[in-house]
This record gives structure tokens, sequence and C-alpha cells, in this order.
DNA sequence: TACTAATATGAGTGTATTTATCATATTTAA
DNA sequence: TTAAATATGATAAATACACTCATATTAGTA
């Protein structure tokens, strides 16, 4: 019941690349070190993010990845669909082919309604939206 | 980002014994069948709720398992976080020391919402409130 | 053309977790 | 003492996860 390792790094590398001005493109080696986050395993990360089409890669000298739309167009849910698959709770919400259960099962409609609440509250985060938070909390803490 | 196969067996296991008379004794091996939940991991399963003092276990022969107390005191939180422990769904809200982001860092909050409304359901919905939901839907249903 | 700097990708490894089994111990009623 | 039940620990099997490495591909540039 809780977010992978990859699923955090995308996050991170893609609040990395939102707070860039749109079309500046980074290099997957910076985001790893700035991020501290393990530079192989980004690497597989953004492979997947850019064959989702939220980002764009361009290979060879002067290459580089950037941010496919602007980051008020992506949200927490986008992305973590990406790295985790669509969010099942529960096994029973993936089909009846999963549960012998569904007709007459109460537990069902709880996980449901669980899960109806994180998707919302997920799609409704953009990108833009965490950084200028983030933006925000950095100005308040700073000394 | 999923409950585990354990905790699945847990509810089960909950739920069939709070369809019953409070007091009344069931044998690990009939929920089993009842169930269809392999019974040598229910009895590891069941060990842990007693040991949590959920369920009450009496050995020996005419021995067996009942609920420790009333199905309208206990809910899906209390069983769920016996086997899987409690809920975090990110590593940072575990505590600062998993997470130097801590005090700049906007995707906290939004797990922090996420779960705390998770809990706030699971918390709010006891095994007596689940069994007379159920009955309500098997009579809806039955032809 | 050859070189260099960058991403793309697939095979493979080690470890941790989960699921499941088995054997054995313990308890209690009869 | 026996039978019926739960308790428990060791262990195996399967799966998922985090990570590494080698190699391929691409594109700019001298």
């Amino acid at each position: 019941m809780k977010l992978s390792m990859s699923g955090e790094y995308a996050i991170l590398a893609m609040l990395y690349l939102s707070a860039k001005p749109f079309g500046e493109t980074s290099h997957i080696a910076d985001i790893a070190k700035d991020q501290k986050v393990p530079e192989s395993i980004l690497r597989k990360i953004m492979g997947h993010l850019v064959k989702a089409g939220l980002l764009h890669s361009y290979r060879g000298k002067n290459g580089g990845i950037t941010l496919a739309r602007a980051a008020d167009s992506i949200t927490l849910l986008d992305v973590i669909e990406v790295i985790e698959g669509k969010i099942f709770l529960n096994k029973c919400l993936i089909g009846s082919e999963f549960c012998d259960r569904i007709g007459s099962c109460a537990v069902h409609s709880v996980w449901r309604q669980v899960q109806d609440n994180m998707i919302e509250t997920l799609e409704n985060k953009t990108f833009a939206s965490l950084v200028s938070e983030e933006e925000l909390l950095q100005q308040t803490y700073a000394t």
C-alpha cells in the first residue's frame, strides 16, 4: 500500500523539469545528481515517460529531455499511472474476473470510494501548481 | 499500491465471523473452506488477529475462534493495520528521517490528503455495517 | 568520414517481500 | 490417553523490485 521507488523518482524528475522554462532541455545525468536518484534507473523511468508522451527526448550531441507539454497540463496521476499502471487498490476493482463476490460484496464499494477519491485528488494536482507551491514554501522558510 | 492477499483474506475471515451470533466459535478450517482461502495461511493470519486483540482463540477440543468484541466496534482499518501495518502511502509520511525534502515539498501534502481520506473512510466502516449491507445486497439480488 | 556526446533498450543479477507449505508443539475435552 | 483443535517456527517457491551493465542508436561537429 505504498508508492514504489520508481514512482517517487519519476515525480522528482518531473518536478525538476517543470521548474525549468518550457522547452529548455535537461540531461538525465544532471537530474539524477540533483535529485539524488540512481542515474541508470532514472534512464529507464524517463524512457517510460517518453513513450507515454509526457516527455520529449532528443538524442545525440546537444540532446536531452524536455516536457512534452506545459506543466499545467500534466498531473500527478498522469505520471503515477505511467510508472505504476492504473491504480487499483483492490484486485476486485480491476474486474469481475478477479473476484467472485461481486454483486454481494460490501467491501467492494468501500475500496471504490477510497480509490475514486485518491484518483480525483491526484488528477487535480498539476506539476505547474506543485512547482509554484514549492517556490512559496522555499520563500517562507528561507532565512 | 494494492492491498495484499493476506489483507483480503483477513477481511473475508472477519466478515465470516461478524455474520455469526456474537460469541459463537468457528473453526479456521471451516472459514477457509467457505471463503476459499488457503487454510495454512489463514491460520497464520488468524494468529496475528488474535495477538492484536481482535479475535479470541480457544485451543483444544471444542476450541475455535470468535470475535473479541462486537462487530460494530471493529473497523476495516483495525484489520488492515494489523495485517499490513500502519498505512503510509508514501515513505515521507512516515517521518522526516525518510525524506530530506520535508519543509519544501509540495507533493508531501497531496499524499497526506489522500492518506487521511483513506484512513477516515476505512475507520468509519465497521464489520457490523458491512454484514448488514451484504445481507441487503443478497436480498436484492436473490431471485 | 570519424569522433563524441547524448539517449534507448534489453538482458541479467541480487535482494526483499509475499505466498504458501510442512512439521511439530501445545492445549483441552472426553 | 486419545482426539480435536489452535500455535508456531523453519523453509521453500514465486513474484516484484531496485539496480547494473553492455550495447545500440542518434545527431552534431571537426
